[in-house]
Formats: structure tokens, sequence, C-alpha cells
DNA sequence: AAATACACTAGTCAGTTGACAAGTGAAAGC
DNA sequence: GCTTTCACTTGTCAACTGACTAGTGTATTT
């Protein structure tokens, strides 16, 4: 009873360092911003993560857990030799996770250089494997081509709907409807693994 | 003499300013931290801009000045009607441009939905004229995959690049490299205007 | 029913933040 | 040569930062 109260919680406060990391950056965000969020008080957040850092690593945890959820299976399961329809149905659903947490693209790409432990600990820990599988997965491709691949593939799929804001005052389509995550996998899918 | 030294200076600080800034994000820079990169006081920095957010602007016009010199000519010279070649050499001048300034891409992700003022100041003064551009640039292609082709290509070409710590732990690529640099051009221009 | 455990709050700390006020000194104008 | 201009520095301000300490109240254990 007071260990599912205790879990609630610590998904509250997860959760609301999530959002508030991804909106501005870590440095910017203050812990009492994230604990008004929570509502919480901010002295709870030191009590169940030490440090402003453990709670980065917690929030990166469940981003990656999600992902994990969303196409960790269907990404082990398509290997290099699997036929084409496969990697395409893997790719929309890679875009489509995007569309449906765009926080995970932007949480990548505000952890700037400037600090080295977090960078490495985030590489080794999470972005290691993901690797791994989509160079498994595009095993067909040209090996020197794989990195490329990966970057491209993850910077296409991504921004549309990370920068959310900016593309509905920019192009006028809405990146959140279900026609634009659709249109923009196909878009992608046939780019990258032409039928 | 005097002017001189005064643009110099200036010039200075929106430098400082646009590395500082691109590497955590706004508000996660402090007037200090810019001004001992710049090697002024901190005091200077609301003496030639008033406010940090009159900084931030003055570094956002000096990032698309620096790519309006890169490609503006060039991506302005080729039409819907432009044989694909040219087409190609635009997008391969434009992964360069990526390639040669990280903080060009990293500026635009890290400015978050949080300041609704300044988005739209950036949309109106500065996004819009390259999306003009792009789309008709790419007007042979169906206008509903305008925004998805702009928004595909500009985070394909950009990620790579912007994320180079991440990308060198990860990949074990170096992407300042130059055959990076081609290599990756080509991989995109060949997805994107198939020869 | 008394004792313990522990999720949680409030208050406090030194250090940092953006902006401002007052002052300095050298070049430009007369 | 005297005055004015102005790029620039120093010092100061209230507001805010992350982390810590000392508590409080309620559920669990004995």
């Amino acid at each position: 009873m007071r260990d599912k109260q205790r879990d609630s919680t610590r998904e509250k406060i997860v959760e609301a360092a999530l959002s508030a990391m991804t909106e501005t950056g870590f440095d910017a965000v203050s812990t009492r911003a994230i604990a008004q969020r929570a509502e919480v008080s901010q002295g709870l957040l030191t009590y169940h993560f030490a440090t402003k850092d453990a709670l980065w690593r917690a929030a990166a945890d469940r981003l990656f857990a999600l992902q994990d959820e969303a196409v960790g299976d269907a990404m082990q399961a398509v290997g290099p030799d699997a036929p084409p329809e496969q990697r395409r149905e893997v790719l929309r659903r890679l875009v489509r996770f995007n569309a449906e947490h765009p926080e995970f693209f932007r949480f990548l790409m505000l952890q700037g250089p400037e600090d080295d432990e977090r960078r490495t600990w985030l590489i080794e820990t999470h972005l290691m494997p993901v690797y791994t599988w989509f160079s498994n997965m595009m095993g067909n491709l040209p090996p020197q081509d794989i990195p490329h691949a990966f970057y491209a593939f993850g910077g296409a799929s991504s921004v549309i709907f990370s920068a959310q804001a900016k593309c509905s005052g920019l192009t006028g389509i809405d990146p959140k409807a279900e026609a634009t995550i659709q249109r923009h996998a196909d878009y992608l899918t046939n780019l990258m693994v032409p039928e």
C-alpha cells in the first residue's frame, strides 16, 4: 500500500521532470519548477532522487523504456535478410513512436556536448543498444552507409514532431494529426526502403 | 576608429553568445559565462544589448546571415523546373553548411515551445523565407509532400553534425571529417533526388 | 496500545542569476 | 587645450538556484 504510493509519486515526479527538461533543457529547469508540475514539495525531489542529475537519469531510463516497449521487439526481430516489407514496417513504427513521443528526440538533442559524464552514460547505457539493433536491421546496406542511414532516418523521422510548435506556425500543417503522421511515415519509408 | 572597435566587440560578444547558447540553450547560459568567453565584462553585454533576449535575437540574425551567405543565392536560383543536377547541388551545399555550422540546427532545436514571442519572431523573420525558397526549389514534388521533404531533409542533413560528440562516441566515425561530410551529402542527395 | 518506519513538508544555506547605477579613461570635436 | 562623447568596468540589487536539516503525521509492526 505504502509502496504503491511511493512508486506512483516517483513516477509523477519523473514524468514532470521529463516534460520540463525536454522543453527547456536540463540546466534551464529548476527543481522547484519540476516539483510544482508534479504537485509536490521541492524537498521531495531530493528525497526520492538525491540529485538533479539522478533525476535526469531516471527520466532517460523512462524514455528508453517507452521506446523499447513501442519498437524494441519489432526491431530485434528484423535482421539483414528480412524481406523489405518487414523493414518498412519497423520504420513506420519508429516514425509513429517519434510522433507520439516528441520529447524523445528533444531529450537527445538538448543533451549538449557540455557534460561528458552524462553523455557517456547515455551512449553506453541506452544509445548503443539501439544503434546495434538498427545496424543489424539495416545490414543489407553497405556497412559504411549505416551511420549515415541511422542519423539521416533519426533526424528525418523526428524533427517535424519535435519542433511541433514551429512546424505548425511555419507550414500550416498539424504535426499531431493522424494524417500527417501517416504521410510522414509513408514518405520516409519510401525514401529509405523503396518498394 | 572607435566605431570599428565597437563593431568588433559586438561581434565578439554575439559569437560567444551563439556558441554558448547552442551548447546548453538560452536559459541555461548565464550572461557572465558569455562575457567570459568573449573576454569582456558582464556589464558590457547589457551595454551593447539591453537584455539577454536582445542578444539572442542578434545571435539568430548572425546565424541566418551565415546561412544566406552560404546557400541563399543558390537556393533562390533553382526553381521547380530546374534540372535535377542543380537541385542536387543545392542539397549538397545545404549538407555542407550544416556540417560547418552544427550550431545552426542546434539553435533551432533548443528554442523550445516555452517562449511564444521568440518563436513567432523566429518563424516570421527567418524561418519563413527559407521555407519559401525550399518550397519553390522542390516545386517538382507533390505539394502535400513539401513540408515532409522540408523537415525530413532538415533533420537528416543536420543531426549527425549537431550531435557531434554523441555521434563519434556511438558510431566511431568522425562527423567533422571531410570524407564523412562528403558521404553524408552523397547519401542524402541520392535519397532525395535520385539520379 | 506503544514503538517504529518512512513518505513527505518547511525552512535555510551559500552561490548564482539578469539587470542596473555609478564611475573611469581614452579618443573625438571644438 | 579644454570639453564632450562613449566604450567599458566595477559594484550592487532582489530574485532564484540545488542541496541540506529538522521536523510532522500517518501507516505498519510488535
